[in-house]
DNA sequence: AAATGTTTCGCAATCGATTGCGGTTACGTT
DNA sequence: AACGTAACCGCAATCGATTGCGAAACATTT
């Protein structure tokens, strides 16, 4: 109920100076013996902390780093531990989490937050919606520098902590051309995400690199666990039906499985699914899923270890593109190659 | 890169004083229009975005609230959208999320973060480890009003938001009675939790309602994936195995399942489930599984009006438990009523 | 013309902690 | 006795924004 004790509390109590007490209490070797020890039990006593308020105007340092992430869902989707909170954690650092909800305008409320709040940078994943990035440059140019993770705009001169999606993408579909499917059907991310474009482009370039025509109806947008759905439906529906299907995340990938059992065919003797993420999902579907593993951990502490060297030294020339390696985890949703 | 404007900045450029700058900004009637607009077209122009930090010193009012979690994967399993967050920042509140790790050295690390930020109040689920709540309710004598959610200490009062685990559980185990299991395990959580407590309770209540002996080599503490491997496979080589399975959360439940299915043991047929949380998972094994819902998106917009209601309105008199409705949602892993 | 009123704005204190600089003791030295 | 010098400590400014109070400058009233 009382309010927090200050340092002049113990100042008025000990019948010093607020600067004094000050000094004791960082040992100061101007102050006393005598006097630290009666400051210090004070303190102890009146469980006394440092308002971080008045430091961080004081220093004009938060030690506290923004984060602005779609949905807090997709964090775990990506790390199910979170490597930002613990690379943050160890550097003294707190976190403040923002979600935009995919929604462009709330990204740059969520911004302005940031921002008014003095964070000493900032990490992003950028929403669907999200096709002007002003109000996060901005940040930038107000001495906040920014790291972009996962989703990270493309042709964009900043820093970026993203994978090769295109490479991964081509890697998971030529998995699939090489256990005999030709017929490969593509859930694919919106076209305004750098990783849905990249996604798409590996999986054509896959397709082409194996002399497979590629079809435009083969391709549809859907990249959650109900749009997935629909679209499987509407696939194995064609006159020729794909005979496999890569998936631009788990969560889309598991919709178009359970759809597809629930039309009775077989994963993955009549259809084939890979996805992308390896998140937790893809252990626990029935047949277990096969996936593309970005490591997600990794990515958070690589890019939380990135924005920490902006803050401690601000961008010299040009901004980094960090590539956190990726690769296949075969399970049970993809044929064995013979 | 040059420090962000302030409202000195804006004085000394328009040659007026900082208070004039101030009460210009604000509308106030003191000042003339033609500074008012002069001093709007500067702000605007140059970006001025007020201080936070200086307004949270001046104010006493942070407007930020924080949450510990013994993870963030938490949030996710039980939220899949946090509904924290949303009433939150309707509420014009930021929100600083810390996690525990499961540990209690952690946890109260955390909450001394809190506290010297001087957020608002907190939103709290314990580690599985804290056996001790001083570093909490600290927190409390210290003008930080707290409400615990899902994981709060039991005998203790404090405002909470949670379900009624007992009942819950009894629910869950009184379904598989009634579907004609006998034979009953539980996997449950650590006791020094009150949900590990509740949860035992009412599965034991249930027992000895249907006049079902209770066994003590039926219930194993397990509240992980992997640790439900293990004691399933240990329960399904006991001299008589259960016949079902109530899991203290759906990880849990996964777990088993994943097990059972390994040994080649029919899910529901010869061994049914029925897990805890109605999380996304449910809904994506094969077969889909039984669950308790507890509403976790409330349970987090509850806990948030309650504190938000706590800040504003200091507590008088008695704490409040606020308890969110459960509801058995049915799927495949449990066997129909017949 | 003096007095009162109105408009418009600045001074200074405040929030909590820090720190350069200066001031006051007390002690030792010559 | 006079001066020097540590040892110790306080004043006041600072960070950015707000606000009570007072003070100008000008207009209006009597």
């Amino acid at each position: 109920m009382s309010s927090p004790i200050t340092i002049k509390d113990i100042a008025k109590a000990l019948n010093i100076s607020a600067s004094t007490v000050s000094r004791a209490l960082k040992d100061h070797p101007d102050i006393s013996r005598e006097t630290k020890n009666a400051v210090n039990d004070l303190a102890a006593k009146l469980r006394y902390k440092p308002n971080a308020v008045a430091l961080s105007l004081k220093n004009s340092r938060t030690n506290t780093i923004g984060v602005i992430v779609p949905e807090v869902v997709h964090f775990f989707f990506l790390f199910r531990h979170s490597g930002i909170e613990d690379v943050a954690y160890d550097a003294g650092y707190n976190v403040m989490v923002c979600q935009s909800n995919e929604m462009y305008t709330r990204e740059i409320i969520n911004a302005q937050a940031l921002d008014s709040n003095r964070v000493e940078g900032a990490l992003v994943s950028i929403s669907k919606e999200t096709h002007d990035f002003a109000h996060l440059l901005y940040l930038e140019e107000n001495g906040i520098p920014l790291v972009f993770f996962d989703r990270a705009p493309e042709e964009l001169d900043v820093d970026k902590v993203i994978i090769d999606d295109c490479k991964a993408a081509y890697n998971a579909t030529t998995h699939l051309i090489e256990t005999g499917c030709k017929r490969i059907a593509h859930l694919a991310a919106p076209q305004t995400l750098g990783i849905g474009i990249q996604r798409l482009a590996g999986y054509k370039k896959a397709l082409e690199d194996h002399g497979i025509p590629y079809r435009e109806d083969w391709v549809i947008v859907a990249d959650s666990f109900e749009l997935a759905g629909d679209a499987t439906r509407n696939l194995m529906h064609l006159p020729t039906p794909p005979e496999a299907i890569f998936a631009v995340n788990d969560m889309t990938a598991v919709g178009a499985m359970k759809t597809l059992q629930r039309m009775s065919i077989a994963v993955p003797q009549k259809v084939a699914i890979i996805g992308f993420s390896a998140g937790f999902f893809s252990d626990i579907t029935t047949p277990t899923l096969s996936s593309v593993d970005q490591h997600g951990y990794e990515m958070g502490v690589e890019a939380a270890k990135l924005l920490l060297q902006r803050i401690e030294a601000p961008v010299e020339g040009k901004h980094k593109t960090h590539y956190i390696d990726t690769h296949l985890v075969l399970r049970e949703s993809t044929k064995r190659k013979s």
